[in-house]
DNA sequence: AGCACGCCGACT
DNA sequence: GTCGGCGTGCTC
């Protein structure tokens, strides 16, 4: 048996795994993440390493394998805690060990700016002299080159030196030895939250009243006596979940130990870190994608040195190596931006859960209208759920009305917005309140509908909206890759009228202003919110009262209060239910609930109105009524009759190329392998077991970058089928040749 | 990173 | 020849 084993972990050149054999009797201590002493390099000098993961061939010519020498015992550290996470991560999500090494500890790329080392001139002029003149006269170049170098600029980065001279290691230590240059190491770490008092001086302490209470106290209480769960706080828009982890989170600080908040990136704004500097003051640090990498490594290092207590963030912020992981909250936790795009593309939900676990640490996932996911397991009772069923200050929910855009049309209303939201616009701006208009942009990848009846043209084998593709006049599936020619007309009614929605914010602003030429509007997207701080720019506008309306993609819906907005429309709804996956169905049903969660948090009621040319459909009938649990009922039996996730598990491998031709290739000779039931992919016998396979077909798009992408989904009813097909796909490219060049990439739903 | 090896120019 | 010094490549 042999280790694959990382020695240090301080130098870029290093940066991959050696073997090592494993004695005999060791291998029950051995675990990934824990640190061994190894002999290395000439002269087998000891040195630490971290082992990584396990294999029962050598590599290598075995002779010059050699064994591990000890076993570290005592407290893993967090570094080595973080490569058990992140081989976790490898055998779930796939890629490679070290893209997920890198991923859990971006410590790596820049630890050396930690010690930043600095090479300064000795002050003694007549030695450095002296030195420099016999250096030239026996041809030390190296020397004289870097020597010079230094004094020509007083003092230089070592780095830079390094890169710009052509300079070894030993070349400056032989410098530092002969007493011509110092070697100064300078360590400063930046604090992006650093507390001022009077930033804060707005806020006022607010209690908790009985239902936030209770949910605390359960909580806390678990906590105190060492019982570590993952719990669901399903709370309505409202209703004082921050504040419920904040009082949590204090409990558990006040034991010593520590704490990782999880927020959505755009939700990360001054007044939630605000909240959370009022009650732990400069222990708290926190993450965002627009803070450098070394400003996000000293926050690692920081929380390492236990210089904090709280460490708040995007996804990314939940690697925080700290000491001694209390609990982990993730707020908002449906939310799509959890799920990493790059490989290896983990849901910090998921990886949270796991990591809680091996950490010893509780979760608490939060959310007004959780993913099915997690909503499954608290109904299993894998998770604890905790509600707060009403909003904190007691206000109603808002009013919500459906609004059908095909009786509009029939009533002879060519405009986007329905009469009795023209209405109630009118009435706001009258009033001096606010309205926000939301566009839901997402599904503008040309699913077809018809405009007079409402119909959507839907795959018959896997109820998913087919997308249409015009240089074929084709409407395809892109699970299953079944295939249709495009109709002429509606086959349910008749009509000519079948086409793609699309409108844009831009338009719709401009519509806005024709129908209210007083109102003030503003518009929040992509364009707009291109700057630094782009959305935080109009979001402060926008509730410094500055706007009238504001206009937007679903980032406006997205966690904000506004207390003077009474009014909310969702102008074209039906877009996010057909955007071709399974999903589809739970994205609207969000985003509407969300949104409805934007009106009357004041003191004055709210309305909102969705537009939609399907007032029947389910996602937005029970976001009308506020009815969460009746949405999970209907929506999970639609999951359960076509074995979608949460109730089997689904594996999304993809395949990619730039070259077409060598792609269908090796695709032809994968569908060979899965089309024949003795074929390797099945063990050479047994059957595909309890693993459905969808495709390989062509993904959705088809080219993205210049690269050719094609897609196979395999559901399976327990994780170890769909865990063990993905290592049999992983065998089967590796030893197929067609495969050498083609991209795989693993993704679960 | 740290070490050895092989190469190169300078000097015995 | 031989020696000091440099750059390169390897370490399981």
């Amino acid at each position: 048996m042999y280790a694959d084993i990382i020695i240090g972990l301080s130098s870029r050149q290093l940066d991959k795994t050696f073997q090592y054999r494993v004695p005999a009797g060791m291998e029950k201590d051995l675990y990934p993440g824990c640190v061994v002493n190894v002999p290395f390099g000439r002269g087998a000098r000891q040195e630490k390493g971290y082992v990584v993961s396990f294999s029962h061939e050598p590599a290598i010519d075995p002779a010059l394998i050699k064994d591990i020498s000890g076993i570290e015992l005592g407290k893993m550290p967090a570094q080595g805690r973080m490569i058990g996470i992140a081989a976790w991560m490898r055998d779930r999500y796939g890629g490679t060990l070290g893209r997920c090494i890198k991923t859990v500890m971006p410590v790596n790329e820049s630890v050396r700016k930690k010690e930043k080392k600095t090479l300064v001139v000795s002050p003694e002029k007549e030695k450095v002299e002296g030195y420099l003149e016999r250096m030239k006269k026996k041809n030390a170049k190296a020397r004289v080159r870097l020597l010079e170098a230094v004094i020509a600029a007083g003092s230089l980065d070592y780095d830079t030196a390094r890169k710009e001279c052509g300079i070894t290691s030993k070349t400056v230590a032989e410098l530092e030895m002969s007493g011509v240059i110092n070697v100064e190491s300078n360590i400063s770490f930046r604090n992006p939250a650093a507390y001022k008092k009077s930033d804060d001086k707005h806020l006022h302490r607010i209690g908790l009243n009985a239902a936030q209470q209770k949910v605390v106290d359960t909580v806390v209480t678990d906590f105190s006596s060492g019982i570590r769960l993952t719990y669901l706080l399903h709370g309505v828009t409202g209703s004082g979940k921050t504040l419920c982890y904040i009082e949590i989170i204090d409990a558990v600080v006040k034991s010593g130990k520590q704490a990782i908040v999880l927020i959505p990136e755009i939700a990360l704004t001054m007044q939630t870190v605000s909240r959370f500097r009022e009650r732990f003051g400069d222990r708290v640090s926190i993450m965002n994608s627009r803070m450098s990498k070394g400003e996000r490594h000293d926050q690692f290092i920081r929380a390492a040195n236990g210089d904090i207590d709280v460490m708040i963030g995007p996804r990314s912020a939940l690697f925080t190596p700290f000491d001694e992981l209390g609990i982990i909250v993730i707020d908002e936790e449906h939310e799509e931006s959890y799920k990493s795009e790059n490989v290896p593309k983990y849901h910090a939900r998921d990886v949270a859960v796991y990591m809680a676990g091996k950490e010893n640490a509780s979760i608490v996932l939060g959310s007004a209208t959780p993913s099915l996911e997690s909503y499954y397991r608290a109904i299993n009772g894998e998770y604890r759920l905790l509600s707060l069923k009403d909003r904190a200050a007691g206000q109603s929910m808002p009013e919500v009305y459906i609004e059908d855009m095909r009786q509009e049309l029939r009533a002879g209303n060519k405009q986007i917005f329905s009469r009795k939201l023209m209405t109630a616009i009118k009435k706001r701006l009258q009033a001096g309140e606010q309205t926000m208009l939301f566009i839901n942009k997402r599904g503008f990848a040309g699913f077809i509908s018809c405009r007079s009846c409402g119909h959507v043209f839907k795959c018959p084998h896997c109820d998913i909206s087919k997308t249409y593709h015009k240089n074929n006049n084709k409407l395809i599936c892109h699970y299953c890759g079944h295939e249709e020619e495009m109709p002429g007309v509606c086959p349910v009614c008749g009509s000519p009228y079948i086409a793609s929605l699309r409108a844009g914010t831009q338009q719709i602003e401009e519509k806005v202003k024709k129908l209210f030429p007083e109102a003030v509007t503003l518009r929040m997207d992509r364009d707009t919110t291109s700057g630094k701080e782009g959305h935080t720019k109009v979001l402060a506008e926008f509730s410094g009262g500055n706007a009238d309306i504001l206009i937007g993609t679903q980032m406006i819906v997205k966690g904000h209060d506004f207390p003077n907005v009474t009014l909310v429309a969702a102008i074209m709804a039906d877009m996010s239910l057909n955007t071709g996956d399974y999903k589809a169905t739970e994205r609207t049903f969000q985003l509407l609930a969300q949104a409805a969660g934007r009106a009357g948090r004041g003191s004055k009621p709210g309305e909102m109105f969705i537009q939609t040319y399907m007032p029947e459909a389910y996602s937005l009938t029970y976001a009308a009524k506020h009815d969460y649990e009746g949405f999970y009922r209907e929506e999970m039996g639609f999951r359960r009759m076509m074995c979608y996730p949460p109730v089997w598990n689904m594996l999304i491998v993809q395949f990619l190329n730039r070259d077409a031709e060598m792609l269908k290739k090796a695709i032809d000779s994968l569908s060979l392998a899965v089309q024949s039931p003795k074929g390797v992919l099945f063990d050479g016998g047994s059957q595909a077991g309890d693993v459905q396979i969808l495709g390989p077909s062509k993904d959705g798009i088809y080219k993205l970058d210049d690269e050719y992408r094609f897609v196979m989904y395999i559901k399976g009813e327990k994780d170890e089928d769909i865990s063990g097909f993905k290592k049999k796909i992983e065998k089967f490219v590796s030893s197929d040749p067609l495969f050498s060049q083609i991209i795989v990439q693993f993704d679960r739903a």
